[in-house]
DNA sequence: TCCTTTTCGTTGCGTACGCAACTATTATAT
DNA sequence: ATATAATAGTTGCGTACGCAACGAAAAGGA
């Protein structure tokens, strides 16, 4: 029963626990780091396209985001242009965790990588790429099919 | 920010996304098949062993094995040589349902690696491999440092 | 124009997970 | 032999996630 997708399970799972006890220190869940590096990254981007963006429904992210907003790590404002949408910008504490929250990341990945050599490590890079597109691709054709 | 990390998130959520309706069907959770897969595989195991062996906290372990025993999927019972331990067998129930879930996880995995070619699945396969590994001994070494 | 449909966000519900604290049993040390 | 440690499992609590149902706003059609 070797299978690629368990080994995902397993990775995604240890990964997690790692950092959880480094992001609690910075005083944020062990998920919620991604939230932030979206939102520095695209300042005033709307809800719907952070669910979009990261695979996670929707109702989630306006609950991860109600709690960074509550925490100050991030405002949001309706969008004057359509009333409906939330416009989510991160704040000046956001932007000061920011490298912290990017050490443990690479520290994490590069002791991940640790074993692999420089040419497998562009390798993996590669295949893992294309394994979340087709990943992505998969379950967004199968929510179609659902209906 | 390109990260192996990153895309095994994407990954694994998609990947429950996929199953999630699939294993609805079979009458379980969308991570309880993994469960019920070790369970066959090694009949009498004991509740602290699948924990180790899933890296899965043994509180989730118990209390998946509980619901899969109301469920009729699983039976337990304290070993006489260890009181402590409880043992857990399959029922003639989870084994009815293992080609069913034996059948999702290979038409997920075959339709992730469907646009790898056959050298490619194989580097995969063995590279996600060595990353569990890795992660696995990552995070026990963490558990231990947090005390 | 007005009605229907679609889109964005929120909330209630159910599930899965980790941690800490607890009980019960076993192992170890003095 | 008895006290202390370690181990297996359970439960309460907090967190993250998906889905369905809902309201508000926008878009599209008759």
């Amino acid at each position: 029963m070797r299978s690629v997708t368990k080994n995902i399970g397993v990775g995604w799972r240890c990964a997690n626990l790692y950092r959880a006890a480094k992001f609690e220190k910075i005083g944020i869940g062990c998920y919620q780091y991604s939230y932030i590096l979206q939102v520095c990254k695209a300042p005033g981007i709307a809800q719907e396209k952070l669910s979009k963006r990261m695979y996670i429904h929707k109702s989630n992210v306006a609950r991860q985001l109600a709690s960074l907003e509550e925490k100050g790590f991030i405002t949001r404002k309706t969008d004057p242009e359509d009333r409906r949408s939330l416009l989510v910008y991160p704040t000046n504490k956001a932007i000061a965790v920011l490298p912290q929250i990017r050490a443990v990341l690479e520290e994490w990945e590069s002791l991940l990588l640790e074993e692999f050599s420089e040419e497998e490590q562009k390798t993996l890079l590669s295949f893992s790429e294309r394994l979340a597109a087709r990943a992505a691709a998969l379950a967004e054709k199968q929510q179609e099919e659902e209906e």
